[in-house]
DNA sequence: CCAGACGTTGTT
DNA sequence: GTCTGG
DNA sequence: CCAGACGTTGTT
DNA sequence: GTCTGG
């Protein structure tokens, strides 16, 4: 699954997500190396597709009496997206594109059945984007939280190697078309499917990523080199 | 009909 | 063991 | 995802 | 809001 990632890039890198298009950056962002659920996190909603947009991770339903549903619905399987009330109409109307540099995932060791946290990156460090869907909801003081969970998949032949599940990663050149068109099941399951595993590196990582407060460079440097 | 849930992961 | 908070 | 709390009463 | 279980 997803529940840890990083997003440390310039601007510049930012305003080209998407192909052929400029994406306002309105927001001045920080680099970010441990970006944990329930935190604010940066998207492209297909509502706004010209600017990025901040929602809070952990998807609170439109209809939620309050917000404790939200770190509950930090994943969407996309297996069952168009099935689960909570999810079947956001596939519809409110997808949304979050970019990451990489992402953790908890590798359970079967000697010491402690869990070993490893770093997954694009081969060529290129910013990647991971498939979304958000909702709003008002909270007793009447304002609007925007908020967003991350689909996931099976694994690849390559990452099935410390996780059972992965985040959808959708292509550059699919990203318009993921935003933008109004999707059916049969357009959405070519689009989430595990990501060619070329295109990623993985290697383990200092245990001080466990601490989501411990947001440093450090939680994405190689343990061994 | 109304009431109550609405999720994923990993482990067994 | 299970929930909440980050 | 992991870390850290997990409770009430009464008093300030 | 919508589905499931009773």
């Amino acid at each position: 699954m997803c529940g840890r990632f990083a997003l440390s890039a310039k601007t510049a890198q930012l305003e080209k997500l998407l192909p052929g298009r400029t994406v306002k950056i309105s927001a001045i962002l920080t680099n970010r190396y441990n970006i944990a659920p329930t935190q604010n996190i940066s998207a492209i909603m297909n509502a706004n597709t010209d600017e990025l947009s901040s929602l809070k991770w952990g998807l609170i339903p439109s209809w939620a009496k309050d917000d404790s549903l939200a770190s509950k619905m930090i994943n969407a399987r996309a297996e069952t997206i168009f099935e689960k009330p909570s999810f079947k109409n956001l596939i519809v109307r409110r997808r949304c594109l979050i970019p990451a540099s990489g992402y953790f995932e908890w590798k359970i060791d079967p000697s010491s059945k402690g869990k070993i946290p490893y770093y997954i990156k694009n081969s060529k460090d290129e910013l990647f984007t991971f498939a979304g869907l958000w909702d709003s909801w008002k909270n007793n003081e009447n304002e609007i939280i925007n908020s967003v969970t991350i689909v996931t998949c099976q694994p690849n032949d390559k990452l099935s190697a410390i996780h059972n599940r992965m985040p959808v990663i959708i292509n550059p050149d699919d990203r318009i078309n993921w935003l933008e068109n109004n999707l059916t099941k049969t357009d959405t399951d070519i689009l989430l499917l595990p990501a060619d595993p070329d295109l990623f590196d993985f290697y383990e990582v200092d245990k001080k990523v466990n601490i989501s407060s411990f947001d440093s460079e450090e939680c994405v440097n190689p343990k061994y080199f």
